[in-house]
DNA sequence: TGATAATAGTTGAAAATGTAACTAACAACC
DNA sequence: GGTTGTTAGTTACATTTTCAACTATTATCA
């Protein structure tokens, strides 16, 4: 199995990106998915609910670059599960403000604890200056 | 919209990767999409066949980290459309041989030019040692 | 005012993915 | 040789995601 082809996939930044990305979040996944049967649209949209304190369906799309399919369906399951609230807004009924209850914050402070550690343990593997490096580039690439 | 936890999802690397990986991801997929019709799991294998010329589904799945489902199911739908072909192992007939035909090597050739472009573009946000940088790091973390 | 357009969010059907169970071929061991 | 275990790959079913169409509400502007 020796390579014919001068292009090398694991140049290309897309392919890289995607299985460094898939093999970063397993351990993470097996977490929120494994303690609270969440799926990674849910425990995004809980994790910014918890940062921003209050947000529309709306912000969330934007700040975490979701569809809006993804987004409701998310909202909808977390609230099943009674870790957010929703109440529309006065002025404009077509928005609505989403915020944790006290349940939805205690998930999201235990899978905070996870989410550093196992960031830490992802970090052992580079240099302090690849990390600032790799931070700054992956914000960068992160805008279309 | 302010931000009321320390927790900064920006700086959490798997977030961070995913993101990245999504959006520069983006402009590729429209054109294996649109040209094609193709997925993500079929131009992984398409170009796994090109380089290696010659793999069983069991070396795409080990080299490409995908699961032997997304394999099988990649392999069909690239049959159906004849960009290849396959052979059963004369010894061990467990083992099937797959190549590109001729047309799935154009189709290849063709994909591998925007590939190229596609990184140049990507590559022009960042510079030459931020790209050595993160290339050795995305490599690392790309190891389970 | 009232007609039309725009926006926030939801829903249903189709497509894709994940999981586990399956078949077929070979290997190992008694 | 026959039983049991492994391996490569497929299939069936459940879960998720995508895409387009939909509702409800507000904005625009003649």
């Amino acid at each position: 199995m020796t390579q014919k082809d001068d292009f090398d996939l694991r140049e290309f930044l897309p392919y890289l990106l995607n299985q460094a990305a898939e093999i970063s979040s397993q351990s993470f996944q097996r977490i929120y998915k494994g303690r609270y049967g969440m799926l990674r649209t849910e425990w995004r949209v809980l994790f910014h609910l918890a940062i921003f304190e209050r947000m529309t369906a709306k912000d969330i799309c934007e700040n975490a670059i979701m569809h809006k399919t993804k987004v409701s369906r998310a909202v909808q399951r977390l609230e099943q599960r009674r870790y957010l609230q929703r109440k529309p807004d006065e002025k404009d009924r077509r928005h609505e403000w989403l915020t944790l209850t006290s349940q939805g914050r205690a998930v999201y402070e235990d899978l905070r604890a996870h989410a550093r550690q196992h960031d830490q343990v992802l970090m052992q593997k580079l240099s302090t200056e690849e990390i600032t490096v790799l931070r700054r580039v992956l914000n960068a690439l992160s805008r279309p």
